[in-house]
DNA sequence: AATAATTTTTAGATTTGTCTAAATTTAAAA
DNA sequence: TTTTAAATTTAGACAAATCTAAAAATTATT
């Protein structure tokens, strides 16, 4: 069984493997919000635990162990904010730190129920999947919407960006999940975006539209 | 803000209040699973913190501050069990323990919307009243079974012991929250009781007998 | 009232997770 | 290839919560 700290690290350290492999100490102690000598000793730990493999100066890799927990912690994260928005009428902006908080609930028999509840949905409020029970999930395609060209289009099915007022600035726009867009204009001044969305047009920068995912 | 050692604490606290008041320190540490020396150093801590009233060798007692925050733990306790027994479909000797965890979760938005969701419960799966936001509550009233005498009888509201084991027990007997008993008659010999249920009787131990609640 | 038993507190140690400051290693620049 | 800069690790300290063993205070018994 791994405490709170431990989980925390485990969870960060399988989100920052999708973005560099091994993953650098620095980089943990970034996003922990904590000093690279305290992500040392925890590394040490994990390593002695069998849920990383690290080497010194190089940094980590999570072991086949690891990442399943890290995994079941992302799914319990997911599920928790499927809760939070569709049975208490959180907004997609108000359902992450609370799931920070209840992904670590310890029990087995409470997510399955939970999924069931749910009807087993298959993403979370921000379009990201949600693992099953043995830690499997769809890879959904998409593109950033910083990336299509004129007249190109499709349904937003994602945000890479998970901040609050990322979320409301989206909500007040209307670009919510399922929404269709078509990019109408590329500004070259700046870069911005116009697209239509909903019969009407609005413009949107281009930090904006990089962290927007659009299938196609 | 308090960390969750001190949350269990306070809520210790308040539930051997009913009992004796002052709390002493070796009730708590034998209530918490710890040593009395750490009790007293968590006593301390909690004074210093405005929590509780500690006199040494004498014992404690909460504050107002205390007791509201205890108050609220348990709010959250009995809230939780109930969700996990209405929506999950746990049964009433599953859900303590889960509900150990999720009552420390912080976030007073998730609470209320918790009780609206849930319609605003009075009572909890084993009977025990739930606070409002403002810590108030209806303390209801009841007898213990083993009080009655012949002929005498009610419907059950509630049980003094939530251990599974009990809880299993009772549910097996038939005698769940809400059924209506009467006693037919009490055995010299060991004081147990026979009672009527759903139109047949039944023998209880006094033991059990002594943590069955009954309002008439 | 004196003695014994119980309860509680103190003292000092341990574990976990963190920190700062200094040393070491690796990567980049001259 | 030195020298410099950046990243990482070590060393030593600290706060929180716990423990054991011993001392002190309270309560019960003779
Ligand atoms: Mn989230
Ligand atoms: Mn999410
Ligand atoms: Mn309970
Ligand atoms: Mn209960």
């Amino acid at each position: 069984m791994q405490s709170f700290t431990e989980e925390n690290y485990l969870k960060i350290i399988y989100h920052l493997s999708e973005l560099s492999n091994p993953v650098q100490t620095n980089a943990i102690a970034e996003r922990i919000q904590t000093k690279a000598a305290s992500v040392t000793d925890m590394l040490k730990k994990l390593s002695e635990k069998g849920l990383v493999d690290y080497v010194k100066y190089q940094g980590v890799t999570l072991t086949a162990k690891g990442k399943l927990t890290a995994i079941n912690i992302v799914r319990k994260h997911r599920l928790w904010e499927v809760f939070l928005t569709q049975k208490l009428n959180f907004k997609w902006d108000e359902v992450h730190d609370v799931a920070e908080e209840l992904e670590h609930i310890t029990s087995d028999l409470l997510v399955e129920r939970l999924d069931e509840f749910l009807e087993f949905p298959k993403v979370d409020p921000h379009g990201d999947p949600i693992p099953d029970r043995d830690g499997n999930f769809a890879s959904l395609s998409f593109v950033k919407l910083s990336k299509l060209k004129i007249n190109e289009g499709g349904a937003i099915t994602g945000v890479s960006e998970h901040s609050s007022p990322f979320l409301k600035h989206l909500e007040k726009l209307g670009l919510t999940l399922g929404k269709k867009i078509v990019v109408t204009e590329i500004i070259d001044f700046d870069g911005s975006v116009e697209l239509k969305v909903d019969q009407h047009k609005i413009n949107i920068s281009r930090e904006v539209a990089k962290h927007i995912l659009i299938s196609k």
